[in-house]
Formats: C-alpha cells, sequence, structure tokens
DNA sequence: TTAGCCTCTTTCCAACGTCAAGATTGCGGG
DNA sequence: CCCGCAATCTTGACGTTGGAAAGAGGCTAA
C-alpha cells in the first residue's frame, strides 16, 4: 500500500513512513549516525515535515522504543507459550530464547531500548515496555516458584532477566563467539539460558 | 600540577587534559551529547586543538575506552584479592563485586564501553580491554574448574560474565531496583553474584 | 642564533536539529 | 457546489557541530 508514486503534497502517512525509515537507519548507522533529516530523506520529504509528527529527534526514538518493546515482550510469549506447560524451567528458557531473538534480530533498536540515553530520551516510553516485560517474567516465576518466598521471586527474577540480557548484550557486542558459527552462538546461548534455570529452580527448594 | 593560569600559546599537556575533560563530560552529557568543541573549551583551547592529539572525536573515545578497560580489570583483580584463597567461590563473587563496582562509579564510561558504537569506534581498543578481562576470569574459573572440559569452562565463563554483565547493566539503566536504596541495591546485585557463583561451581562435578 | 617542527589559532565548509513563515492540499459547513 | 480553515508539507534561516586548510607562535637541536 505504498503510495510512494507520484504523490502529491501530502504524504498521506508520513509517521509510519518515518517509523520504518527510522528503524533502518538506526540499525544500519547505529545510534550515533542516527539522523532525522536521513530520516525525511528516506521518506521522500523535506528535512522540516517530521516536526508535524514529531516533537522532536528524541521524539522518534521514543516511539522507536516502544514498539521495540512491544515486540520484545511479543516475541517472548511467542516462544515460552511454543513449550509443553508441565516442564516450568523449558517456559523460562522460551522467554530468554525469545529475548534473545529479537535483540539479535534488532541488535541497535536493542541497544537504544536499553541505552542509558533512552532513559533521557523518553523516561516513559521505556519505563511501560520495560513494566509489561518485568510483569511476563514475573509471571512465569509466580507459577514456577509458587512457594518461595516474595525476596527469593525477586532476586530470581533478577538473576533471570540479568543472565539472558547479559549473554545476549556481549553476543551483540562481539564479546562472546565473535567468530562463532551461527550455530554454535545459539547453543551456547541455550547453554547459559539453561544453567539460568537450573538456578531459578533452585530457590524452590531451601 | 594543573597550569591552568596563565599558559602561554603552548599547552603543555593537552592530551591528558582533553582525557580528562572527555571523561567528565561524557558522565555528564551521556554518548550522544559529548561533544568534541565543549570538550576543547573545557581545556581553554580552541575547538581544532584537540585534531594534534586525536585524528577524530571516536579516536578520543577509544582512548576513553582503552582506560576504562584497563581500570575494570584493576577494579575486578583488587576485589578478588580482597578475599582468603581458600574459598573460590568468593574470588568468582570479588570478580563480580570488581566489577560493578567500577560500572557503578562510571556508567556512561561503562555503557560506551560496551556499547554497539564502541564496535565500529575504535575496533582495536575494545578488544585488547576485553581481552585481558576475558583472561582474568579464565584464570579464576581454570583454578576453580581445574577437572572440568573445556567445555564446561568455557560455559562457566559465558554464564558468570553474562550475570554480572546483566545484572550491572540493568541496575544503571534503572530496570532493576529503580527506588532501591543503595545497600538494598548491592544487596540484591551480592545476591545475584552468590547464585552465579554456585552455579559454576556446579560446573566442577557433573 | 637560527632553522625546523610541533602546537595551537583562525577561518571556512557541509551537515545537523530546530524554528518561523509561506505554499498546498483535503475536508466540512454554507 | 464552493469556500474557508486547519492540517500538512516546503522553504529558508539560525546556531552548533566535526573536520580541513592555512597561518601564527614557541620550543629545541644544530
Amino acid at each position: 500500500m505504498t503510495r510512494s508514486k507520484a504523490r502529491g503534497y501530502h504524504h498521506g502517512d508520513l509517521r509510519e513512513a518515518l517509523v520504518a525509515s527510522g528503524r533502518k537507519l538506526v540499525e544500519e548507522k547505529g545510534i550515533r549516525g542516527f539522523t532525522l533529516r536521513e530520516c525525511a530523506r528516506r521518506a521522500e520529504v523535506s528535512h522540516a515535515a517530521p516536526a508535524h509528527h514529531f516533537a522532536s529527534m528524541d521524539d522518534l526514538l521514543a516511539e522507536l522504543v516502544r514498539r521495540g518493546f512491544a515486540e520484545l515482550t511479543a516475541s517472548m510469549t511467542t516462544e515460552a507459550q511454543r513449550v509443553a506447560d508441565d516442564e516450568p524451567a523449558a517456559r523460562l528458557v522460551g522467554l530468554g530464547v525469545g529475548y534473545m531473538a529479537f535483540a539479535a534480530a534488532n541488535p541497535t533498536l536493542f541497544q537504544l531500548m536499553f541505552s542509558r540515553e533512552a532513559n533521557h530520551i523518553e523516561a516513559k516510553a521505556g519505563d511501560e515496555g520495560a513494566a509489561s516485560l518485568r510483569r511476563l517474567l514475573a509471571a512465569v516465576l509466580d507459577d514456577v516458584l509458587a512457594e518461595a518466598s516474595d525476596e527469593d521471586r525477586q532476586q530470581a527474577a533478577d538473576f533471570a532477566w540479568a543472565t539472558m540480557h547479559g549473554f545476549i548484550t556481549l553476543v551483540l557486542e562481539g564479546e562472546i563467539g565473535g567468530r562463532d558459527s551461527s550455530k554454535a552462538l545459539k547453543a551456547r546461548g541455550l547453554a547459559a539460558l539453561a544453567a539460568m534455570a537450573e538456578t531459578v529452580m533452585r530457590f524452590a527448594r531451601p
């Protein structure tokens, strides 16, 4: 439904076009290389046009972050549901697989979502997304660690999130598995998630 | 030895001055807010002066990253040595404490060191630093898991690094312990490190 | 002393984000 | 049907940025 051809003075759906080109641009040029003018250029629109849809560049980035979190949680739930329900540890691993899959597919956006800048940039966009992510994790852990104390559940949540976030972050930065094949890398990731799930399950019986 | 007063045409030690002001600036303004001109301004020097000491802005950032990694590994060894040698798990926790302490004291620099941009920016500065960090971790694990297979040791290293990196990253971003006291946060961090160490120790006996 | 090199300044350029003002369009009320 | 208005987009401008080029100043070794 791209009306790229022979559009008149009005674009038709500039907002979406900017989000789309912005997303590509972030992955191509990195966070520091992102440019509002280039974004407008790719949407075939003047450099000042975005201002009518986003108050500032940070406002556009905030929208990207918002959608990123929505996709991230979607990827996690999808992957977790793919697993038999009678194996609780596997659901936890599934969450991690979904988490890492999204990050691997959108490395720069992922970094932006968890960037220190983000906190200053949008203040809210990230918080909402992170909150729903936290709920998702807590729901699985509440199920798995039904009999544990609240403190233990929190520690388990900290630990689970830290492991999957840390692993994929280090992979994206090239610190882990720099020259591994994709398959070997996935295996290392699954091993880390398995160790994480084992550790979390231990919180069930002190 | 600051010769800030009545310096002549020549600065005397501009390179170090730029590194110093650059480091402060990064923490103050964030990665995106960092500016070479502001850096020069704080060193009381014209905006083109830095070019004679750093080929580009990325070159200065690379130097910051290089020094950051040196400090990070130093912080880890210091903290690990503070521990009785007969308690191997404690040394592992010590490494994590040193890791997190550095990150907490230099949050933006830490983010820069492990930023996707960094990879593109310096290509080498980060790799060397990360390599020595990896060696540090491997040395402790080789000791602790002397009888484990190479694959197990690698998995243990992945897991240990991922846990400490992920936890402190999420803390710095505000995702973990957003409104906890500093003391409570440290407790949560130690809990995560303890759980990590316990799991790593399990790699010793399959 | 003086020649030469290193350091720093000045000036310039293209590109950036943002603002203000004008041009163009689509839409709803007469 | 059309007319005016608001939303959308363009043009042009301002201040700032990173970087290149060229000149001025000062240190040092011969």
